[in-house]
DNA sequence: TATTGTTATACTCTATAACTATA
DNA sequence: TATAGTTATAGAGTATAACAATA
């Protein structure tokens, strides 16, 4: 059923988008049982083994937007897992750390997450983890470099 | 500043989702342009090309949950770029399909996307689909089978 | 009883832009 | 003026479960 291809990239898209899916799925699934959502942990994961940062480059790391990063971090403040403080040089700058009780989570949850993902890998061996790391990052910089060339496009 | 690879699928993750980030502004950039949300033309792309299909069918193809599915639909329907027909032989499933409209808009809005997406693949042959595409199947094959394992760890 | 789809909750995230306070 | 974050809007998607209609 499926047409002559005429567009050789549709299949990798298609894959990918499938890939990720079921990555997403797999990865959110231990996620919300550890009581975080996906954007949540990614928050998390950047500040462990870290002693915080500001907003900005957690906003840069996690690629959340600045505007939406601020409701994520309200909530993991509520839940008593991160928390901000004023920059002493810059005071417009907010620096975000974990709490202690977050420091806690972290190391429990962390390697949990880790060990929970190695199932899915248990195929792989180095030649494959290498592959597959050289076809992604094809992929990605191609995504990258065409991104870049459009937004004038825009007006 | 990376540890050592004492879990060397991390990489392999972060570069899927980072690939997958690349893709989805890429892409969503795009299709926003064209008055859609991803999951909203998802569903456009879908029912183009056919004569239309159940909500169940749709769910499956989408992975969209059923929940979710009624409200992209409700949305579309109030574009007036789908519409909804209760189904003669068995009354309990609808049946969505383009309007006129709806085919209008996809005869013009998908060549356009991927005359889009075209533009991040210029510097693939067929020999880089190939690599890539096996890649991502395995991976792909790596999570879905991981998942498939787990369910039963929940209760 | 099982299935299809809708409804109802209650959140969470998203984009966007205006705004505040610094610098 | 420029930058870092917050706030304000207005949607939109998500998970989950209860529900109605039909099979």
């Amino acid at each position: 059923m499926s047409q002559s291809p005429r567009e050789p990239f549709l299949p990798v898209i298609r894959l990918l988008a499938q890939t990720y899916q079921a990555f997403e799925q797999f990865s959110a699934f231990h996620v919300r049982q550890m009581g975080l959502t996906p954007p949540q942990f990614d928050v998390v994961a950047t500040l462990g083994n870290t002693r915080g940062m500001s907003c900005k480059e957690l906003s840069e790391k996690t690629l959340i937007t600045k505007g939406t990063l601020t409701g994520v971090v309200d909530r993991l403040c509520d839940k008593g897992i991160v928390q901000r403080t004023t920059m002493e040089h810059d005071r417009r700058s907010v620096f975000v750390a974990l709490t202690a009780r977050g420091e806690a989570l972290f190391e429990e949850a962390f390697p949990a997450h880790l060990m929970h993902m190695r199932q899915a890998f248990t195929a792989f061996d180095s030649k494959d983890y290498d592959l597959c790391a050289t076809e992604l990052k094809r992929l990605r910089d191609a995504f990258t470099v065409a991104m870049a060339e459009v937004p004038d496009e825009t007006c």
